[in-house]
DNA sequence: TGTCATGTTTAGATGCAACTAACTTTTTCG
DNA sequence: CGAAAAAGTTAGTTGCATCTAAACATGACA
C-alpha cells in the first residue's frame, strides 16, 4: 500500500515579505471585513501590481484563496502564520510601549524584529511584559534608569 | 567659496546582509588577527565569491579596505558599524541566555533580530539585562514562569 | 625555482521582491 | 444603460544577494 503525507505547508513562505503580506491581509479582514489590493498596497506602502504578484504566490501556497479581481481571503494555514506573526508584533510592541518609545521607533523595529522570534523567545518577551504589567513599581524603576 | 560636506557614511549599507558581513570581519580580526575570505565565508555559510562581492561593495562604500588577493582590513566607519551590530548581537543573546534558552534558538533568533534595533530600544533591552543580572530573584521567579 | 594545491576572483545565472507602463475588469453615476 | 473613473492585472525591468564554473594568483616545498 502506498502511503500518503498530509500536505505539510510547503514553508517557503517563511519569506518575511510574504508574512508582512499576512499579517496585513489579517488585520484588514479583522478590521473592515475584506482585503483588497489597493489597501494592502497601501498598508504596505508598495505598488498595487506587487500585491497582485504576491498573493498569486500565496495561493498557490495555500495560504489565501484569490480570485482575480476579486479580491482574497486567508486559508487555516494563511490564518495561522498571520496569528502568529501579529502575536509577536503585539508582544514587541507593548513592551517597547511600556517603557515609553515613540510609536514610530516601536513601529520600525517592531516591524523589523518580528519574523524573527521563535516560540521561546516568544515565551521570554512575553513573560517579561506580564511581569512589568504586574508590578508597575519595577517598570517604574527602568524606567527611571533610560 | 564652495562649501565642502564632511562624508557622511552613506547610509546605502544598512542592508542587513552588509552588516552580517562587517560583524564577522570584525570578529574574524579580534580573533585571528586578520579577515580572509574563506574564513568569511566559512562563518556566514555562503560561497567565497559571494564574500568577494560583497567586500568590493563594502569597499566602495568606504567601510573596509580591501586589496585583491589579499584580504580585508576595516575602516573607522566599517568598524563603528560593526561594533554595534556586536553590541546589539550581546544584549540580545545575554537576555536570551539569562532565560536558558538554548545555544541553536539564541543564534538563530538574534541573528534575525538584531539588525532592527535602534539606539532606543537597545537602551531598553540593555536596562532589563541590567536588572535582571542585579536582581537574581527577579530572573529566578521569571524563569519559573516559563 | 618551477609546479601544484589552496585560496581568490571573474563571469554569468538564478530567485526574490520590488518597480513602471500598458492593458483589462469592475464599479459608479449621469 | 453606457461611459468614465477606479481598481486590478500582465509584461517586462531593476537591484540585491546569492550561486556555480572556470580562470587566475599566491605560497609552500620538492
Amino acid at each position: 500500500m502506498q502511503l500518503t503525507f498530509s500536505p505539510v505547508p510547503k514553508l517557503t513562505t517563511s519569506s518575511t515579505a510574504a508574512q508582512d503580506y499576512l499579517e496585513q491581509i489579517h488585520r484588514l479582514i479583522g478590521s473592515k471585513g475584506y482585503a483588497r489590493v489597493a489597501d494592502i498596497a497601501a498598508a504596505l506602502e508598495i505598488a498595487p501590481a506587487s500585491v497582485t504578484a504576491m498573493i498569486q504566490r500565496l495561493d498557490a501556497e495555500g495560504l489565501v484563496v484569490y480570485e482575480k479581481y476579486r479580491g482574497v481571503v486567508l486559508t487555516k494555514d494563511g490564518r495561522e502564520i498571520a496569528e502568529e506573526v501579529v502575536k509577536r508584533h503585539e508582544v514587541l510592541a507593548s513592551l517597547l510601549r511600556s517603557f515609553g518609545l515613540d510609536e514610530a521607533t516601536i513601529y520600525q523595529d517592531v516591524e523589523g524584529m518580528e519574523h524573527h522570534i521563535s516560540k521561546a523567545t516568544l515565551r521570554v518577551l512575553t513573560t517579561i511584559v506580564e511581569e512589568l504589567e504586574a508590578n508597575p513599581k519595577l517598570l517604574a524603576r527602568l524606567r527611571e534608569r533610560l
